[in-house]
Parts: C-alpha cells; structure tokens; sequence
RNA sequence: GGUCUCGUGGCCGAGUGGCUAGGCUGAGCUCUGCAAAAGCUCCUACAGCGGUUCGAAUCCGCUCGAGACCUCCA
C-alpha cells in the first residue's frame, strides 16, 4: 500500500469551490503546472510566496510516493502592459529602458530567480520550459483556435472571440464571472477599436515597427499574447488534460480565466481537474504588488538592509514564517511576527539535529511495555498520524508545524532525561524519527542552518570546549566563564549539557 | 458600482457545531557553580447584534470594519 492511498489528500478546488478528494487522473502520477515568473524584474518576497506553497505541495506529492511532473514555466515574452493596442510586452519595454537586448533581461532575471529560489530550498521543477522556446506551438493554437471560429484576425493581430467561446462553453467558471456583467463592468479603454468586444484578449500581437522581440507568423510579424503561452506549454508536457494547476490568487482572473478558454477552446475538453491558487502577501494589510512599491526583495530582507525592518532573517527563517500559515490566507509580514518565527524555528531545528543523533540502545516492543511506555508510544504515534492526516488534508502546513512542535518538546525530553528510548516501542520509535526528518527536511523543506560551519571551525571549538572542560572540573569558574563569554562575543553560544557535555551554536 | 474573501487572546496564526491548536511575548518554578538551552505551571480568545440548535467562536441573517479581484501583478 502506498502511503497515498492511506493517506489520501483533500484539497480545496478553487474550479469548484469546494473541498475535494485528490484523485490523479493516472493512478500513482500527478502532472502539476504552476505559472512561473516573467523574468523583466527581480522577483519579490510575494513571488517567493506562491514558489514555495507549489514546491511544498510537489514535494509532499513526491513524499507520499506519487511520481510527480512538475512543470513551471518561465515567461520571457508577450507580458503585455495594458491591454491596449499600443500594448508593449515587458521584456521589450524593459529592454529598451535599459538599452539590452532583450534576452539579455531575461538572463539577468531569470538567474536572479534561480538564486533566490535556490536559497529558499525550493527546489526545480522537473522541466522549465520558457515562452519564447514555444512560439511555433502558440502560432499553431492561434491557427486552430482560428480555424474553429473562436479567434479572429485583425491588422496582423488575433483575439480570441469570448463571446464566442461562451455560446458553447462558461467563460468565468473560474472566477465566478458571467460575460454580461463582464461586458459592462470593464472599464473602457482607448484605441480598441480592433477588438470585437472588450473582453477579448490577444493571442498574437502585431509588432510596431520599433517593437523589438518579433517573430514571423501567418499574421506578419508579431509576437505572442499573454496567456497562450501557459495553455502551450502545460498541453505539451502535461497532455490536454491534466491533475493539478497552481498560481498566485491575482492570477485567476483573467490570467487563468483565459487558459481555461482557450485549452477547451482548442482541444474541446476541461484542461485542469483540480486548481489551486495561493493567497497574497501583504505588508500592514496591503497586497506586497510591484504596482503599489511596497515589494520587498529576498536580498534585502537577508541583509535587513530594508527600511522597514529592524534586522536580517535567514532564508530558512522566513520560509519557516511563511509556511506557518495555510498557503490560502493572507500573510501579513511584520518585524514581531517575524522575530517569533525566528525562535520558533530555531527551537524545531535544534530539536532536529537533537533526533538525528538519537538512537535507541535496547530494543522494546510494545507488549513489553509499562502502562507509561505505552501511553508514550501510544502519543508518538498519535502525533506521527497527525502529521500525515494534516498535511493530507488541503496541505495544512501551520497544523503540521504545530505537531512538530509537539514532537519536538517530546524529543527534547528524551533528551534531558525526563523520558527514556526504552520506554518505547522501537517500530514506533524509528517511525517517530523518520516522520520529523522527514517532515521537516523533505516536506517542509527545511534545513539547518549552520551560520557556514566547517570542520576546521568545529575542530577549533572543540579544542576551547575540552579546555574549557578541564578548568571547569578545577572549579575555575572564573575562567571557564571567559572562555563562554568571549564566545559568545564572536557569535558563539556554548551550552553546558547535563552530563557535563558541552555543545555550541553560532548565532546568525 | 459589480463579484468575492476575511475579522480569533499582548503579537503571529490553525481549527472545529459540544472534547481549551501551536509559536512568540509576559509571570513563576525546576535543573544548572553561574549562564544558555530545556522541562513544568499560569495568562482560556474567537468584531457587534439577532436567529437556528439541547448546545455556536464554528450554521443563517443583518450591522460595522479590513482586504482582494473586476486593469499589469505570484
């Protein structure tokens, strides 16, 4: 039995509304794709946010043993900004103001992604395709979404005919929107004349004559819309139909709204089963937005270097910050809250590297056990379940952490002595173990952070820490205290163990 | 204006029709030569007003407040 079927997810469909069994659409492999940046600009803490809430689900697909495809697309043209005739995609726009050309901005910004994501420990999707890798794909859609009358030409540009689309089919089944009320509430713009109706949207756009990123097409010269690139991509490597699709919530409408239509436009079938949007960070209540100039990029929240913070956080403290909320709430950044993460986290983390080291001398089985022992086997596997049925139900990552934390302070009295291994059954005992490191490195994706640790460092330490053994047994407290305080002054906590042990943290 | 979400203790944040999440902060205690860490104990909340119910913070209605989307955004 694989642990998915003993476990199986619930998730919260944002297609539906509702809260739904996960059954992927081939048993034992799910296909997710979630919408990856447009590499024009440095990506914000927000971003991060969503990156991190689809890594945490991918790898707790991987944990239960599903064979996961994860697809997570890099848009490096055809962002249109407005969406007016006159509309200009953001790599080019970006290209000009910074006189590059434009792939060099994608270089640039696609690397910057991968470092943060790197130092956020979100791992790779299992493929990267970008846009411009895929125009030929999007110029065949655009023809046979022509070809089935739900697109239409005009001056070398295409749009996709919704009014058209909704004769047959919901445009706004996602979101919630009906066209009427689409049709009068959007807001009128200048110079669309080319439009059919205002809610049309591009799947290819005429490139002016200074436009720089043009590819050749039925059409003349051009460049593909914003959303095309996202039903190509996910159609090819996840097929016409697939389990899973992820972005943040401002992407659901019209981003979402508008795959949905063009993939069951063109290919005559639903796209998607289950969707899942991330919510927003904010900052004092406000959505963080590039538009509203209240982002915060990763670098300067590691350094603190940001205005409104008082100090640095490491990454792992702030993924630990961010996944201490559910991934559909919003998630208010502030100093306080993330001081409180900082300890809670490092709390969990020393008990981390506490149960690695734990062994289990004697062996025990359950029926051995003292009415205590079995009690305390009993709550480690209460605590072991809670962790899998958490995170099965919609990936409820605040309520797993809560759990660790239980665990963790049963860890910690093992450590001190107030519980002992052997009064554990030792099935439940390895379970218990397994469960915390695996929860915490591998779904979590949390580490420890070792404030760059080394051999020759540790060496070191442990030469001041065995000295220091020594004077203490003399009694010369006087300087076994200099020793721990000049340490301390550099950055290194030491910590007298009971038994006379002594271990030692350094502090960021 | 339309659509929708949310309002939880000093702070951050889960969650459920009845069985006091958790973290941080604060107070006290224990263990330590002293620290640090850890353990134990205490601080019992759910915007307001009605309604449904044996019972609601959890369901329904209204009021107030906050936010999101409707236009580029993860």
């Amino acid at each position: 039995m694989k642990l998915y079927e003993k476990y199986p997810i619930h998730l919260s469909n944002s297609l539906s509304g509702e809260k739904e069994k996960f059954e992927s659409i081939t048993p034992g492999f799910v296909g997710m794709y979630v919408c990856g940046p447009t590499v024009y600009n440095y990506v914000h803490l927000g971003n991060a946010r969503t990156f991190l809430t689809f890594d945490t689900i991918s790898r707790y697909f991987r944990f239960l043993e599903y064979k996961v495809r994860y697809v997570r697309n890099i848009t490096d043209v055809g962002h249109l900004e407005g969406d007016v005739d006159e509309g200009e995609d953001k790599i080019g726009k970006k290209a000009r103001l910074e006189q590059l050309e434009p792939m060099e901005i994608v270089k640039r910004y696609t690397e910057d992604f991968h470092s943060v994501m790197r130092q956020f420990n979100i791992l790779p999707p299992s493929i990267e395709p970008s846009a411009t890798g895929h125009i030929v794909e999007q110029i065949n859609i655009t023809k046979k979404l022509i070809d089935l009358g739900l697109a239409y030409e005009v001056n070398g540009s295409v749009y996709f005919d919704v009014k058209k689309y909704n004769q047959s089919h919901h445009y706004g089944i996602l979101s919630g929107r009906n066209i009427e009320d689409l049709m009068e509430s959007g807001r009128d713009l200048d110079s669309q004349d080319e439009k059919r109706e205002k809610i049309d949207f591009a799947l290819w756009k005429k490139a002016s004559p200074q436009h720089i990123m043009r590819w050749p097409s039925p059409w003349g010269e051009g460049f593909p819309g914003w959303h095309i690139e996202c039903t190509v991509m996910s159609t090819k490597y996840l097929g016409e139909t697939f389990d899973l699709h992820g972005g943040g919530m401002d992407l659901k409408f019209p981003h979402h709204e508008c795959e949905i239509a063009q993939a069951t436009g063109a290919n005559g079938k639903t796209p998607v089963k289950y969707w899942i949007h991330s919510n927003m960070l904010t900052v004092n209540g406000q959505k963080m937005s590039k538009s509203l100039g209240n982002s915060f990029l990763p670098s300067e929240l590691f350094s603190g270097s940001h205005a409104l913070l008082q100090k640095g956080y490491s990454p792992m403290t702030v993924r630990f910050f961010m996944l201490q909320s559910h991934y559909s709430s919003t998630l208010d950044f502030s100093n306080d809250a993330l001081n409180a993460a900082e300890k809670g986290f490092k709390k969990i983390s020393n008990s981390l590297s506490f149960i690695k080291k734990m062994t289990q001398p004697i062996s025990s089985l359950k029926s051995q056990l003292s009415s205590n022992g079995l009690d305390l086997t009993n709550n480690m596997e209460r605590m072991i379940k809670s962790c899998y049925e958490t995170m099965s139900d919609d990936f409820n990552t605040a309520k797993l952490i809560a759990t660790l934390f239980e665990m963790s302070s049963t860890i910690n009295r093992i450590k001190d002595g107030v519980l002992f291994t052997d009064q554990i059954d030792t099935a439940t005992f390895n379970d218990f173990k397994s469960t915390y490191i695996g929860m915490m490195e591998e779904v979590l994706g949390l580490k420890e952070e070792t404030g760059g640790n080394n051999d020759l460092l540790d060496g070191t330490i442990n030469v001041l820490i065995n000295l220091r053994k020594k004077v203490r047994t003399d009694k010369n407290f006087a300087l076994s205290d200099k020793i721990r305080d000049d340490l301390k002054a550099i950055g290194i906590q030491l910590k007298d163990g009971k038994d006379g042990e002594m271990s030692y943290e350094i502090e960021s």
